[in-house]
DNA sequence: CGCATGTCCGTACGATGGTGCGAACAAGCC
DNA sequence: GGCTTGTTCGCACCATCGTACGGACATGCG
């Protein structure tokens, strides 16, 4: 396994370590990304997005999904308190939370998006 | 399991629709975001931002990780195509691939890292 | 040449996460 | 009251992923 205790480059370790995020704040921002990398959570926001209030089932059928899967992901969102839910009656109409972080819907929703339909050139 | 055939709120179905990407377009966004939705990695890219190149060993030592780790994380980013090694006699070097996607740089390591520091307003 | 070093790979293990099924529950409708 | 519908939950299954370990390989050093 070797040990390696002395840097190759001080100067570029020590460089990157003040502009590291700790592993603490890293695992928070990631575990946010974590809920937006899978595609049926990503796609029930931008279906949130668009179309401001839907309820479980017609989500499911806009995606072409379980309601099950809808009802999980939905859950999920919510726990991290990325949409709300309203109920009525018995049934539940989801939206994005009012404080939707704006640097996700900006930054992450839109312009990944972008990078979906210009597709593929990632790989060298 | 009930099987809501008919759309409570056909409008907006349609129009969530039309702005839904698909799934397989979701899926392979969701395939780079997930790779970054993890702290190691993620602060991996933070590091190699930071400090333009670096060795696996100095990696590891700057993270706090293990070399097994580093190694493994730069290794799946390296087959995405998102960091590009140099080979130096029994070092490699790592440092961010040429076409880095500049929407994830920009987007996701800069403004997700604001988000990190800014801290958690997220639970309603 | 032999030995230590830096990195990589194959494997196995433990953990985590998403899905489907069945049941529960509340609410409308007859 | 019974019955159906929309949603949620508990559970078990299966896949996937990250890590540690051991060994491999190439390289520098004496």
């Amino acid at each position: 396994m070797s040990v390696h205790t002395h840097p190759v480059d001080r100067a570029a370790v020590a460089r990157a370590r003040d502009r590291l995020p700790s592993a603490e704040v890293a695992s928070d921002v990631t575990s946010v990304l974590t809920l937006i990398a899978d595609p049926t959570r990503m796609r029930l926001l931008f279906a949130l997005d668009a179309a401001e209030e839907l309820c479980v089932g017609d989500l499911a059928l806009a995606l072409e999904v379980s309601e099950d899967a809808a009802s999980y992901g939905l859950r999920m969102l919510r726990t991290a308190g990325l949409v709300r839910r309203r109920r009525e009656g018995r049934m539940g109409f989801y939206r994005l939370a009012d404080g939707f972080p704006e640097p996700l819907r900006q930054h992450c929703l839109l312009r990944l998006g972008e990078m979906g339909t210009h597709s593929e050139e990632d790989l060298t």
